[in-house]
DNA sequence: GAACAGGCAACTC
DNA sequence: GAGTTGCCTGTT
């Protein structure tokens, strides 16, 4: 049975713009700022209240999840470094409360590869499709949710047995991640412990997955926090913003928590009008 | 109906 | 090695 927990009143965690920011995709909103999830095939439900950030879940999770909201790093020192001028200045204070969360690397994989050539909404559609379809439901609260599948039970499929997902040329890149992993000829784990020149190209061998993508699942999935996933927005506000040749170095070894910052602001900002 | 989208791979030169 | 094009699907 769930229980009610307070999960931080000292850090600055701003659940809104975490799980809006682009980073996840399987967290929703059932009101505004209370928002469920499933990670690791645990159920929780969070909001903020005051200053202080509230969840439900199963107890003895509470580890489990101070460290996938990466709770014990200081993003307030860290961030200090990023005002190199005005511009960053802004985008440090739009983005405070932001938190980089240290999400399940398969899943960030498989949703990743997704993620190409796709808009927010239809991604969430997609994977929520994958998990309802393959993934082990989870009751919460009255209600049935779904796991991420893991590698291994995507590994026995056909791409064609992806087809309720909708999700086109991507189903072939799906399936063959999935038994990368599982066979063990992609170790996600060894990839989180090598250095961020070394993940990227052991993730890049994987078909679908390219320089952006493989940057993105270094900093969300295998917690190397250098990690700087460059888009279609990011090139548009480095280009903007920066001298040509500009390198995400400057950033230092938190350049994704910049990243998040940039990007956030650049989304936020970029299409309201 | 055509053009395009938070990208990649295959193909061209 | 730099630049172009097709790819599934959904939206505009």
């Amino acid at each position: 049975m769930a229980e009610t927990y307070e999960l931080t009143q000292t850090v600055k965690f701003d659940i809104v713009k975490t799980f809006e920011c682009g980073q996840c995709f399987r967290w929703n909103a059932d009101e505004v700022g209370v928002y469920t999830g499933v990670v690791r095939g645990v159920p929780a439900r969070l909001w903020n209240e005051g200053r202080s950030v509230f969840i439900r879940t199963e107890p003895g999770s509470i580890g489990m999840w101070r460290e996938y909201f990466d709770l014990e790093r200081d993003y307030a020192g860290i961030s200090k470094n990023f005002e190199i001028d005005e511009y960053m200045t802004e985008c440090c204070r739009f983005g405070a409360g932001i938190r980089i969360l240290r999400q399940e690397p398969w899943e960030t994989l498989c949703s990743f590869i997704i993620s190409q050539c796709n808009n927010i909404p239809r991604i969430k559609g997609i994977v929520e499709a994958l998990c309802r379809n393959f993934g082990d439901p989870v009751v919460f609260e009255g209600s049935t949710l779904f796991a991420f599948p893991p590698a291994a039970s995507l590994a026995a499929l056909e791409p064609d047995e992806l087809a309720p997902l909708r999700c086109g040329y991507r189903a072939p890149y799906i399936i063959a991640a999935a038994r990368a992993v599982a066979d063990g000829s992609a170790d996600l784990e060894a990839m989180a412990k090598a250095t961020h020149e070394d993940a990227l190209a052991e993730l890049k061998k994987l078909p679908g997955v390219g320089d952006k993508v493989a940057n993105c699942i270094v900093l969300f999935g295998l917690g190397i926090t250098s990690g700087f996933p460059v888009d279609v927005w990011m090139k548009k506000a480095l280009s903007e913003h920066f001298e040509t040749g500009f390198d995400p170095k400057v950033f230092g070894e938190f350049a994704g928590l910049a990243q998040q910052y940039i990007f956030y602001y650049a989304r936020s900002t970029g299409r309201e009008k």
